[in-house]
This record gives C-alpha cells, sequence and structure tokens, in this order.
RNA sequence: GCCGGCGUGGCGGAAUGGCAGACGCGGAGCACUCAAAAUGCUUUGUCGAGAGACGUGUGGGUUCGAGUCCCACCGCCGGCACCA
C-alpha cells in the first residue's frame, strides 16, 4: 500500500451507533441482497417500463482495482436510481475472458488460460459482491465459454454468407512482440496498442470483416446520437472513418490497354496535374516497372525493399523528405493531353484510394515538396489572390509555389484550365465532374480512410474462425449444426508465439472432415479477434442461456438497445465502432429493430496518482479488496461519487475516504436520533427542514438523469447537515418532518451508498428492502419560499439584498428596493435611466453618471 | 496542418444570462475532555482596521445584468495527419 492511502486514515471502518462497524452493515445487506436475489430484473410478466444499464464488460486481469471501482460503481448508481423511478432494470455483468494476457500468463507458468481466466472471474465476482454491485446474477456470461463462442462462430458464418468476411492477401499490421496481426485500430502512433512494440507491416493471407461497407452509415447515423454520446466520441469515430469526397478520373497510361483511375478531391485542378504518382507496395507500380528497362527495375526493386523495411512510426514520421523512383512511363492528361511521367513514391499509400494520384504541385503541398526534390514541373491552375482566395489582395506572381516552396492550397478563382476558367473552387469541381462524367472518363467518387477489420489472430486463446481448408485450397464454412468448434485442450501445444497460430500444431484438431463433402480438411488454425466477442456481448445478457438463438429477437425487442452504456473512451473507436458495425449488420438480417446498440453513452474518467493512470508496472495499482477492507464499500462508493464529475479524471490523492465515512455516520445517526413514529404525518413539521427535503426530491431524478452524482451527494450532505441542525438547536428529534428528511435520505442515498441506507431504512422501521422503494414527489407547496432574498442591483453591482415575500408584485419589489439605505446610498447623484424588476429574484437600477 | 474540448479560492468542485465560490477537503479558533480521539459549533476568495474595492486565463463586444452568449488572442488536453 502507497504512502499516499495512508493519509486517508487506515485504521478500519468506524465503528457506528448501535454498534455496528461498516463491516456488519456491509455482510448484512449483502446476505439479505443474495438470499431475496433482490436485483434480478423482471421476467416477461413484468409491466413496468425497462431499462437496460450496462458498463462495458471487464477483461479478468488479475484482482479488481480503483479503475474497476469507478467504472462499475456510476452504472450501479444508475441502474439503482431507476428502481427507484418504477422501472423494471437489467444491470448486468459479464467477463471478456478471451485475450492475450491469459494467454502469457499461461505460457509462463506451462499451464492452461483456462485456469488463470477463470480464477480471476471468481475473483472478480467475489469483488463485485463485496462491492455491494447490484448485478442479475443469473445472467453471467464470459466469452471464453464454449457456450458463448459458439455464437461469434455463427456471427462469422452470417458475414460470410453476405459477403461480409472475406480472406484476402494484403500488407497487415504485424506486432513483433505479440507475434501476431493487428487491426488498424489497434494500432496506436505505430506501436502496438497492448504491448508498445513497434509495429511492422507484412503480407499476410487473413480474414477481414468488410466493416467499408458500412462507413456512410456508421458516419451519418452518429448525427442521431448527439447529445446522447460525448460529444469527443463522435467526433473521433468521424475523424476515423474519413470520408473525403470528390472524383475518380481516367488517365490513359501509355503502352497500357486498360486507363488507370486515381481519386482526388480536388478534380478542379486537372489541368495543373502535372505529373502522375503510384504506390511503390501497390500491384499497379509493380505491373508498370515490368515493363521498364532493367536500370529502372533495379532502383526499383532497391526502392521497394527500403520502404517495405521501414516501421510504421518512419513512416509515418512528418517533413521527412520525399523520395521516389521514376519509372519511364507516362499518363495522358484527359484533359489537356499532356504526357505525365509516372513515378513511384512512399508518400502514396497503397491502400488508399486507387494506390496512385494525379499530381498538382501547385495546389498540394506533398506533390509540390516532391516536384520540388525532383525538378518536375509546377503549373498553377488556380489564382488564389482574388476574392474570397487564402492570398486575396497577393500578387500571383510572387507566390509561385516553385519559387516560394508553399502550395496554392485555398479557394480562388480557375485559370489555364480552359472550359473551366474564372470559376470558383466549388463550381470548377462540379463542372469538371459533369464533362468527364459526360467524357466516360471520370466520375463523382468518395472515399474513406476507414480500412476492414482485419479479424484473424495467429494466438489460442481465442474464437477458432469456423472455416475449413479443403485438399484442392477451396475454403469452406463449418455448418451452423457443427458448432461450436472448440477449442482444443493445451496438452502437448506450445503456445508461445511464433508467427503461426498454436493451433496449428494440435494436429488433431487441426486434421478433420469437411461434413458435407466427407473430404479430409484442416480447420483455420487462426482464431478471432476478441474484439468480435465483445461486438455483440450486449446482446447475449438477454437471453444469456439460450442454445437456440445467440440472442432471442423477442428479448431484444423487449430490452434492447442498452439505455445507459459506461466505459472508458479508450473504447471511443475501437469497440464502439465495432459494436455499432455489427449491430447494423445484425439490423439488415433481420434479427433486430435497431441500428445503434447504445442509446446513451458516458465515459466515465479514470482514477489517477500523481498525475499519471495507475498501473501495475507503476506499482501504485490500489487494490479494491484492501480498501474494502479498510473503509467499507459504502465510504468507497460515496468518496468516488462526490470526487468530480463523472467525465473527469479523479486524482487519487484528493479523494477523502475518511470524510466519506464521516458522512455516512452522520447519515446514520440523524436515523438513530429520530424519535417520531413511522407515518408520523410530516405536514406539521418544521417548514425549513421540510423546504431542504422537498428541493432535493424535486431535484435529484434530474441529477442522477445528468450524472451529476457529485451534486447529489452534496445536496444529501445539506439535507443531513439540516436534520442535524434541527435536532439540536430547532425543533428537535421528535419533529416528523425530521423522520421525513431522514426516510429521504435513505432513499436517495440508496444508489450511491446502498447497505448504509438499507441499514438508516431498518433503523427507521422499515422492512427491507429499500432499493425499489419509490421516491415521493415533491410538494410544490413547499419548492416556493414564503419570504425570498431579493437582490438589488445598481448599475449590475449587487449593493444590498432584501428579504420580501415571495409573491411581492413587481411595483412593491421596486419601491421596497428604493427605499432600502444602502440603495439610495448607491444612487445619491445618479440618474436612474431605466430600472429591471423581475420579482422576486432581482431588482437592477440602470443608471447614468 | 485539420478537427474538437477545457481554463472558477490553497485543493476537488457548484452555479436554467440574475447575490460567483453550493457541498466537501485542507486551515484557523472554540466547546466537550485530566488529556486525546471522536463529536459538535464558529470562521476561511483577495486587498483593506473599516466602509468598501477587486475578483471565474487575456483583450474586446452584446445585454439593465456575463463564469455562462459572440469575436480575437494565450495556455493546457484530446483525436486525425504524406488519406490525394
Amino acid at each position: 500500500m502507497s504512502e499516499h492511502a495512508s493519509e486517508n486514515h487506515p485504521e478500519s471502518a468506524e465503528d457506528t451507533a448501535e454498534g455496528m462497524s461498516a463491516h456488519d452493515i456491509q455482510a448484512k445487506w449483502q446476505q439479505y441482497w443474495g438470499e431475496h436475489e433482490t436485483f434480478l430484473a423482471g421476467g416477461d410478466d413484468d409491466e413496468r417500463p425497462r431499462k437496460y444499464i450496462l458498463g462495458m464488460f471487464p477483461y479478468p486481469s488479475g484482482d479488481l482495482h480503483m479503475g474497476h471501482a469507478i467504472n462499475y460503481l456510476y452504472p450501479d448508481i444508475v441502474a439503482r436510481y431507476w428502481r427507484h423511478r418504477g422501472h423494471n432494470v437489467l444491470n448486468p455483468i459479464g467477463w471478456d475472458s478471451f485475450g492475450l494476457p491469459a494467454e502469457n500468463a499461461a505460457i509462463k507458468r506451462g499451464a492452461d488460460p483456462r485456469e488463470w481466466t477463470y480464477r480471476n472471474i471468481d475473483q472478480h465476482k467475489a469483488g463485485f459482491r463485496g462491492y455491494g454491485m447490484s448485478y442479475d446474477w443469473s445472467r453471467v456470461l464470459h466469452t471464453s465459454d464454449p457456450e458463448y463462442y459458439r455464437w461469434n462462430q455463427w456471427l462469422f458464418l452470417k458475414l460470410y454468407e453476405r459477403g461480409l468476411a472475406y480472406r484476402k492477401k494484403s500488407a497487415v499490421n504485424w506486432c513483433p512482440n505479440d507475434q501476431t496481426v493487428l487491426a488498424n485500430e489497434q494500432v496506436v502512433d505505430g506501436r502496438c496498442e497492448r504491448c508498445g512494440a513497434e509495429v511492422v507491416k507484412k503480407k499476410l493471407t487473413q480474414w477481414y470483416f468488410k466493416i467499408t461497407d458500412y462507413a456512410d452509415r456508421l458516419l451519418d447515423d452518429l448525427d442521431a446520437l448527439e447529445g446522447h454520446w460525448p460529444h469527443k466520441v463522435l467526433q473521433m469515430q468521424r475523424n476515423w472513418i474519413g470520408r473525403s469526397t470528390g472524383a475518380d478520373v481516367d488517365f490513359r497510361i501509355e503502352g497500357r490497354d486498360e486507363p488507370v483511375t486515381v481519386f482526388s478531391t480536388r478534380p478542379d485542378t486537372l489541368h495543373g496535374a502535372t505529373f502522375f504518382v503510384v504506390a511503390p507496395d501497390s500491384d499497379l507500380a509493380a505491373e508498370l516497372v515490368a515493363g521498364a528497362s532493367a536500370e529502372v527495375r533495379a532502383r526499383f526493386d532497391d526502392y521497394l525493399d527500403q520502404v517495405q523495411k521501414q516501421t510504421e512510426i518512419e513512416r509515418q514520421s512528418t517533413d521527412r523528405p520525399k523520395t521516389g523512383v521514376f519509372l519511364e512511363r507516362y499518363a495522358i492528361n484527359p484533359v489537356g493531353g499532356e504526357r505525365m511521367p509516372i513515378w513511384a513514391a512512399d508518400y502514396v499509400l497503397a491502400d488508399y484510394g486507387h494506390g496512385a494520384v494525379m499530381a498538382v504541385p501547385a495546389h498540394d503541398q506533398r506533390d509540390l515538396d516532391f516536384a520540388r526534390a525532383f525538378g518536375l514541373p509546377v503549373k498553377i491552375v488556380v489564382d488564389t489572390t482574388v476574392t474570397g482566395g487564402a492570398n486575396e489582395g497577393g500578387d500571383l506572381a510572387e507566390l509561385d509555389p516553385s519559387a516560394t516552396g508553399t502550395a496554392l492550397v485555398g479557394n480562388g478563382r480557375m485559370v489555364n484550365s480552359g472550359e473551366v476558367d474564372g470559376l470558383d473552387k466549388a463550381t470548377a469541381i462540379a463542372s469538371t465532374i459533369e464533362r468527364l462524367q459526360a467524357a466516360g472518363t471520370g466520375r463523382a467518387a468518395k472515399n474513406f480512410r476507414l480500412r476492414d477489420w482485419l479479424i484473424s489472430r495467429q494466438r489460442f486463446w481465442g474464437t477458432p474462425i469456423p472455416m475449413l481448408h479443403l485438399q484442392d485450397g477451396e475454403v469452406v464454412p463449418v455448418p451452423e449444426d457443427r458448432l461450436p468448434v472448440k477449442l482444443p485442450s493445451v496438452e502437448g501445444l506450445d503456445l508461445r508465439p511464433k508467427g503461426t497460430s498454436p493451433l496449428g500444431a494440435a494436429e488433431s484438431w487441426v486434421r478433420t472432415v469437411d461434413p458435407v463433402s466427407g473430404e479430409p480438411a484442416l480447420r483455420d488454425p487462426d482464431t478471432m479477434d476478441t474484439f468480435v466477442d465483445s461486438s455483440w456481448y450486449f446482446l447475449r445478457f438477454l437471453s444469456p442461456n439460450s442454445e437456440e438463438f445467440a440472442f432471442d429477437p423477442d428479448q431484444a425487442k423487449r430490452w434492447a438497445p442498452v439505455d445507459g452504456y459506461f466505459g472508458g473512451v479508450e473504447h471511443a473507436i475501437l469497440h464502439l465502432l465495432y459494436a455499432r458495425f455489427i449491430t447494423k449488420v445484425l439490423f439488415d438480417l433481420g434479427l433486430i429493430d435497431f441500428e445503434e446498440p447504445f442509446s446513451n453513452l458516458v465515459n466515465q474518467g479514470m482514477v489517477i496518482m500523481d498525475g499519471a493512470k495507475m498501473s501495475k508496472s507503476k506499482g501504485n495499482l490500489v487494490e479494491l479488496s484492501d480498501l474494502l477492507g479498510q473503509y467499507g464499500a459504502d465510504a468507497l462508493r460515496l468518496g468516488l461519487a462526490f470526487a468530480g464529475p463523472v467525465e473527469d479524471d479523479k486524482e487519487w490523492n484528493g479523494v477523502s475516504l475518511a470524510g466519506a465515512q464521516k458522512f455516512l455516520a452522520r447519515a446514520l445517526r440523524a436515523g438513530d436520533e429520530t424519535t417520531s413514529p413511522v407515518g408520523a404525518d410530516a405536514a406539521a413539521g418544521d417548514a425549513a427542514l421540510r423546504r431542504i427535503t422537498h428541493r432535493l426530491l424535486a431535484d435529484a431524478p434530474g441529477l442522477v438523469e445528468q450524472t451529476k452524482f457529485n451534486v447529489l451527494v452534496a445536496r444529501l450532505m445539506e439535507l443531513v447537515n439540516g436534520i442535524r441542525k434541527t435536532i439540536d438547536s430547532g425543533a428537535g428529534a421528535a419533529d416528523p418532518a425530521v423522520r421525513e428528511a431522514a426516510e429521504t435520505v435513505a432513499l436517495m442515498l440508496e444508489p450511491i451508498a446502498p447497505h448504509t441506507a438499507e441499514e438508516l431504512w431498518a433503523r427507521l422501521g422499515h422492512e427491507p428492502s429499500v432499493s425499489a422503494v419509490p421516491w415521493p414527489d415533491a410538494d410544490p407547496a413547499l419548492l416556493v419560499q414564503d419570504t425570498v432574498t431579493t437582490a438589488v442591483q445598481v448599475g449590475g453591482k449587487v449593493r444590498a439584498t432584501i428579504e420580501v415575500p415571495a409573491d411581492i408584485s413587481e411595483a412593491d419589489l421596486e419601491a421596497v428596493a428604493r427605499a432600502d439605505e444602502k440603495v439610495q446610498r448607491a444612487l445619491e447623484g445618479k440618474e436612474i435611466v431605466r430600472v429591471i424588476v423581475r420579482a422576486p429574484k432581482i431588482v437592477n437600477f440602470a443608471v447614468k453618471g
């Protein structure tokens, strides 16, 4: 345990009134909930409105720690809240239990990843129970169970049937440390998202999901999530999908029958295209160079070799000098007819657009850099100095890009461009596309930054891909009724990463027979990316034990989509994009009637220490079990809920669990001191305390629904302070308003500190459980005060505050304000220009002089 | 470079355009106690003895009134980036 945590008074949880420690209270109610199955979701006959609340399910690495404590607290608060609002709540938990850490741990110990995984899951389960989570424990799932991953395989087959799962040979991201391929989304700054090793490219045949077919929908449907998902996540997904619109233009190549198509967002600058560039690692480059001289071929081979040795980090570094090789071939500009030399250069990517570009050096910085490096011609076709241009009022001659090195990228008026001369950018683009279309040499087009999802992994601990390789090379699916394809035993298998799947060595598993043709066949030895597992798990919770369906469509209709989804921003693209994609596929399959999986999304912040993420490697991981032992679940829950806004990171040193304990004890004591009987008529009680109670009753639902849990806690503190004051120096402990307030504390504290709330509710003489007792409505009469404090401003500055009746008229209020001595002093020697009266809140004398 | 977000006391943070700093942490003082712990009470933005003045990154603007809306700038954080 670190020195920091010890600042939080490490003595064990405080003894509370009636001699019960926080531990006793916690144990008592956890046992009660377990015995009474308090938090099971209602069945099909439950008529209450439904809410489906979910936290992104955990990966079972090690024990639960602070990160889990905060991640899973928020959805639990919301789930518990909706029960008080009369809803049938589904709040399930499961484990994302396939993946590399289990495999790596198994390799280290020469054990089975299953042992490590399920042992950790058991620990997690115990930890969550100790933390007071209101899960429906009858719906637990683990993605590494054959009963679960069977349906990953089913999903794969569904995608395969629709042509959305396919195999291709392509340069893929390869992690040399984990010895497996990675999806684009798992490469962060050129490094493996998991282990941080520099990613290299490798040409391999792999399985892909065709997420690019859904690019438009994935992008356009984000608009409807505005206001329901964090703006940041929507923006990140938009960036990631990265749609560009422009035109495809066909270029004739000398000595080639078929034209070559390129994509451009600036077809208006076609007259300025002076050369042509192909990606060195593209098939087109290989083909073009084959027809060139031996000398060029040798130069090209050297260059390609160099390019392929680069790591992603090297390739992505900006302001790298431009390199390339002239291929001694020419393309013909379709509008001007000029011969354009064809170069191979690595600033053009093989897997974007068509792997080739028309280079317009005057108006594209990259093309200009290349032109200047190799002495290629630069032709200005947009005058950017005219109205609306980037260099408005400048002298075009002085802006010559070949001299300045700065491309003219802005809007302007077309020049040297024949028929489009004089047009502005947008009009010229439209006009050019029209002309190309008419000539049959081009058309409007769009391109996406998004690439297809590479799902093959050369690792053991994942879902086997349900495909068979026949002797003649044909690849056929395992029939649905033969699923699951179960993972073999690890016995005799070497799980160490070696570049091919360890499953390939499981001879008796790999060698099988195609049940359709009866021919001998080899199983596909790769396993699926674990993000496949998590792309639909929220549906499995709806019918977790079904052997008939991945999920029951009727149950999906009843519960889905998820009403409130909680998770870290680290999944802004990865998991959330994949889940959206699979949801749309399932919609197209007619299995669900919605196209977005998560109606509302909350990104909670992390718990950090000294400004940095807590982690095992830094040795500052605070384990949940230690904290539950020292402070108890409720103090931790309350402390975290109060620490700040949900989406902000929380500095652990600033979280005061001692303060949280103090408040909980104070709340319980308020209940213990209450002496009025159950059912006492609150109407006869102290009005001041009742107003605090009823203002909270009025505001609390909104606070929870806007996830302002820290403010809700603050308001509960105010109410408890109000009770204290009333008992000690006001109407006294027997006043029925004290009971009303204490009961309100029990009801509204329940989502945050449920054990204490149950105990308080019971000590106030009620039957358990408080967890589904409806929150009462506020009495509107108590929300309006008899007298209010009005601020009186002179020239916008507050000069006095006056007590007035709440229903005072504007005229009366102005008169009272004018009569105030301080106001008169402030008004002295000034001319009142105007008087603004907003009864009963404010009076403002606008003055002159 | 493109896109987005955020700047409030010593600290975490509150605040439908209407009394900035709720609530808490920390600090100071007091009561209870032989003493401490616990508990309770008072106080705590800055300057000023006080009246009061000044205060939400900076500079403008809109408004009777701006932390909140608009413009420009500064700083920090995040996403994308040789994507044609």
